[in-house]
DNA sequence: TCTGCCGGGTG
DNA sequence: CACCCGGCAGA
């Protein structure tokens, strides 16, 4: 009877690392929906500024943010090539990437993209010349003043336009507000108008970029979200960044630094992604940001991530080495079949259509059941997180939210699309169709997060055992661990046996039917090496 | 009840 | 070893 058995499957092992390995090369088009967060975000900074700074109940860029007609906010949302976010350019010795002339006209002023802050800069600039001209001329819409003065000017808006009368000189912030309205009349007046709108827009950019990476910003935004609301902060970062430029940059350049460097190393996907770096340094990234965060446990994935993980000890060694190899989760895997393939490249579609608010507040909405799962699964990375458990994370993170980028726009076609769906090398036959019949797929992503929980204890113990325990976890569990010597996983109350798996493993995936496409481990009602937790 | 898998058995 | 399976714990 032993040898009647064809092995199908054979190479379980490979399985998970193929699959691996395919994701990295896939997992890439970090761009998409990026742009379009980005576009909601920048349309939020730019609303918020113009009510804070200009301080004119007036619309101003807000208004453009409304009509994906207008110029400069169009371009970003459908361009989705060079969105303000991920053309990250400015982080860089060489930020001239995609600049449309316009950027490029903007970017002489600013001189060095590093220390962003060009406000005040260009203010200046406008300040003198305008002392010297003679003749100053209302720029604020429908305006046409001429005015030889120029405390004339300045009255003349402050009163008409701004609705102040005069005596409240006190307040800088008045003084520079007027600026904003007038301008010098010799001067070009092609700067006149574009001065209105790029300028302060440009500059908002800059700030509103950065903040995507901030990872304390990030989680704001992502709890805020739960919430509903997403805008308040771009207050905090707008202020922050805003007022600081005219000579001291030191404030800004700090915050820049951070953000530059998370900017350049890795290409976080979304606000409510952002968590989820894609740069292959995972490691090292998450690690900083948890030691931002304040938690001590960023360095641990470092250092746990090689070898400490030989927690499979287990006796029977009936789970080979990939401990490292993030297992596939059948369930993501599902999941990745239906949306990565069904669509891709049609999000494009999405933003075109974009409506301002009405397409801005549906995403939301999508995102608050991801978003929640996603914060959920960060928070505890950040406190738990394991090298090999966050390699996994992060994939399925990534696969979420890709869906859950393109599901709002694809939910119909989807259905026919499936037909055509392509799977996974390796599990193509089975998966297929049992991803179709499995009961389970949408509420499936509750699932994670409790059970990460577990394997993420279990994982972090094995680690700090390993690494001489150094957090001081309980020294019982250390000499229980010890005495067994049998590295079996044990969660702090079940020291026997392994926690249930997380993910559905090969008999529950492709059932008793196929029982030959199960891993052998899983034939021998071993501890599955496909889909292990 | 079903799943996952330990522990033990067989060739 | 490779393979199988009884039986238990947890869901
Ligand atoms: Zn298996």
């Amino acid at each position: 009877m032993s040898g009647e058995r064809r092995r199908t499957t054979t190479h379980s092992i490979e399985v998970p690392s193929q699959l691996t390995a395919q994701h990295n090369s896939r997992k890439r088009p970090p761009s998409d929906h990026q742009d379009y967060n980005n576009y909601e975000e920048t349309c939020r900074a730019a609303e918020i500024l113009s009510s804070m700074k200009l301080q004119s109940p007036h619309g101003s860029l807000a208004d453009k943010c409304s009509s994906p007609g207008s110029s400069s906010s169009a371009s970003w949302s459908s361009g989705s090539a060079s969105p303000p976010l991920s053309d990250d350019g400015h982080a860089h010795p060489s930020p001239h990437n995609i600049m449309s002339p316009h950027d490029a006209a903007n970017a002489r002023i600013r001189t060095t993209s590093v220390s962003t802050s060009d406000e005040g800069i260009v203010i200046d600039f406008k300040e003198e010349r305008k002392k010297k001209s003679k003749k100053f001329r209302c720029v604020y819409r429908g305006c046409v003043g001429l005015v030889a003065d120029h405390n004339t000017v300045m009255r003349h808006i402050r009163k008409k336009h701004l609705g102040k009368d005069g005596h409240r000189s006190a307040d800088d912030d008045w003084g520079n507000e007027e600026e904003f309205y007038y301008e010098d009349a010799d001067d070009d007046e092609e700067q006149v108008k574009p001065s209105l709108a790029s300028e302060p827009t440009l500059s908002h950019r800059d700030m509103a970029r950065p903040p995507h990476e901030d990872p304390e910003y990030q989680k704001q935004i992502v709890g805020n979200f739960k919430q509903g609301r997403a805008g308040s902060h771009y207050n905090h970062l707008a202020q922050s960044h805003g007022r600081t430029t005219i000579s001291g940059s030191n404030i800004p350049s700090t915050h820049q630094q951070q953000l530059q460097n998370n900017n350049t190393s890795c290409i976080p996907t979304s606000h409510l992604a952002h968590h989820n770096y894609t740069c292959p340094a995972a490691t090292a990234t998450v690690g900083s940001y948890s030691s931002s965060t304040g938690t001590g446990t960023g360095p641990v994935v470092a250092s746990a991530s090689a070898s400490p993980l030989g927690k499979h000890a287990r006796s029977s060694s009936s789970r080979p080495n990939h401990s490292v190899a993030p297992y596939p989760s059948p369930t993501y895997v599902q999941q990745q079949q239906h949306h990565q393939h069904t669509h891709h490249h049609n999000y494009a579609g999405s933003s075109g259509s974009s409506n301002s608010s009405s397409s801005s507040s549906s995403p939301v909405i999508h995102s608050n059941n991801s978003a929640n799962n996603m914060l959920q699964q960060l928070s505890q990375q950040n406190v738990t997180v394991t090298a090999h458990h966050s390699q996994q994370q992060q994939l399925q993170q990534q696969q979420q939210q890709h869906h859950q980028q393109q599901q709002h726009s694809h939910q119909q076609q989807q259905q026919h699309l499936l037909s055509s769906v392509t799977i996974t090398p390796n599990f193509h036959p089975a998966q297929q169709q049992h991803h179709q019949h499995q009961p389970m797929r949408g509420h499936q992503q509750q699932h994670p997060h409790p059970q990460t929980t577990a394997g993420n204890l279990v994982a972090q113990n094995n680690s700090n055992n390993h690494s001489n325990g150094s957090n001081g976890s309980n020294p019982l569990q250390q000499q229980q661990h010890m005495a067994q010597q049998v590295a079996v996983k044990h969660t702090p109350h079940s020291p026997g046996k392994r926690t249930r798996g997380e993910n559905k493993k090969c008999r529950k995936v492709y059932g008793m039917e196929k029982r030959d496409q199960w891993c052998t481990q899983c034939r021998w009602k071993k501890a599955c090496s496909r889909f292990g937790d």
